[in-house]
DNA sequence: TCAATTTACTTGTCTAAACAAGTGTGCTAT
DNA sequence: ATAGCACACTTGTTTAGACAAGTAAATTGA
């Protein structure tokens, strides 16, 4: 929590600030000018610290009167960027479990070493159930490679990989790409979803993950309920000029 | 084009330099030192390109060894941020049409009224079907609030919507927010989607879509063919340190 | 030979300062 | 009264410099 670094802890006192009303949706921050002086630090500073405001979705500046606080009620649901079950689990209150299917060793499967190209395919495979209110949500099935992660304990698939792989591994876990598409699933996997006979397709979410160091290390397929599912995000409009 | 902002420029550059593999994937970029030799600048300037490249994926930065370059091949498809169907038509090489089914005068949905909290609640109604070769893959309703834009060509609808608040309103479009989920759609919906009788399921995309100035001005509701869907998207991991 | 240290180079953070440009208020001259 | 202007305040861009901290190769010492 003490980064040490100032402008995230700027970053984050504002947002806790927003959070709790104390910066109403619709007015404005103080200026930049009063932010230096509050903060005792430069303007470069609470700049880089409110760009992080911006890129959260949290405040629009608006050049030559400051910075808006923006409606920021309905994203209690951030599914965009990289979050985790657990993270969601624990950032909303619900009743969540997650079981088990299948914990084992394997291989990549080959258009991911193709795309990746990845030099020692070795895998652990890890197929998860995950319901909330007992009510079965999503499927996940992860290929975690072992020249990463030489092996990951039975408790930890139960709870959080992230975890383990951030807090215990100390992995830097950098960025993902995903894809989102919808797809018929087979039928022990409707079984798993509690899918009708009337209906057999999944949201299917394809995630690559990389480390800081660019290197790949965690595939993941996740198949989730398509009554269930719903993916928020906010998006900036970046000037498409010529 | 000529943004007279030097980072931009800077970063319009290197993304260029990218793209035509004169940087090619996994090498790592010129130092900050050198990028600020070759552009003439100061290295804040140089700076603020880099994080351009980074916020778009196409560089991961590594403290103490450099800027590598990451393969955004797997990136033709690039529908995170906003972008729209025009742009994304241009961008890739499909022979795409609109078809305007609906143009007309209306009020916004209820439940819009009440989240945006707008006052003047009048728009113009826009329903498109949009086909790729010749194959329906999205219908799109977009409501534009009266106040913002008070008409719209039927030309304009046949094309591009955001080129003409754009280019020729002068609209700055800011930011969006998105939800996409998985819903049953009508039978006249079935139709035209090309939908059979076996599978009434649409991906549903909803934006809501604010200018600069933080006003509200477009709600957007689309309906994909689920077979024809793909949501590509970049997503960096914000460390959640408590 | 090999481990430890130094050194050079890299990115990350922070500061202080200047000017450009957009917004809004209020005064002034007509 | 009102149109126009000046002024104060806002964010946006750019510069130059300093130090911290991570990486990797070269050097040194045992």
């Amino acid at each position: 929590m003490d980064t040490t670094v100032k402008y995230l802890n700027i970053a984050q006192d504002l947002t806790d600030k927003i959070k709790h009303d104390l910066y109403p949706t619709g007015t404005l921050l103080p200026s930049e000018a009063d932010l230096t002086k509050l903060y005792g630090t430069s303007r470069a500073t609470i700049r880089k610290a409110l760009t992080e405001l911006t890129n959260n979705g949290l405040i629009q500046k608006i050049k030559g009167k400051g910075s808006v606080v923006l409606n920021t009620a309905r994203f209690t649901f951030p599914i965009s960027g990289i979050t985790t079950f657990s993270e969601l689990n624990e950032s909303q209150q619900m009743h969540a479990t997650t079981k088990v299917l299948t914990l084992a060793e394997g291989s990549l499967p080959q258009d991911i070493i193709d795309q990746t190209q990845v030099k020692d395919p070795r895998v652990t495979f890890v197929q998860r159930l995950r319901t909330i209110n007992e009510e079965p949500i999503v499927v996940d099935e992860d290929y975690i490679l072992k020249s990463v992660v030489p092996n990951i304990p039975e408790k930890v698939a139960e709870h959080s990989l992230y975890r383990y792989f951030e807090e215990t591994l100390d992995l830097e876990i950098a960025y993902a790409t995903k894809t989102i598409t919808v797809e018929p699933v087979s039928d022990k996997m409707c079984q798993f979803l509690g899918l009708g006979a009337t209906n057999n397709l999944a949201v299917v979410v394809r995630s690559l993950t990389y480390l800081n160091d660019t290197t790949f290390f965690q595939y993941t397929v996740s198949r989730h309920r398509p009554d269930r599912f719903k993916f928020v995000d906010f998006a900036r409009r970046h000037h498409h000029g010529q």
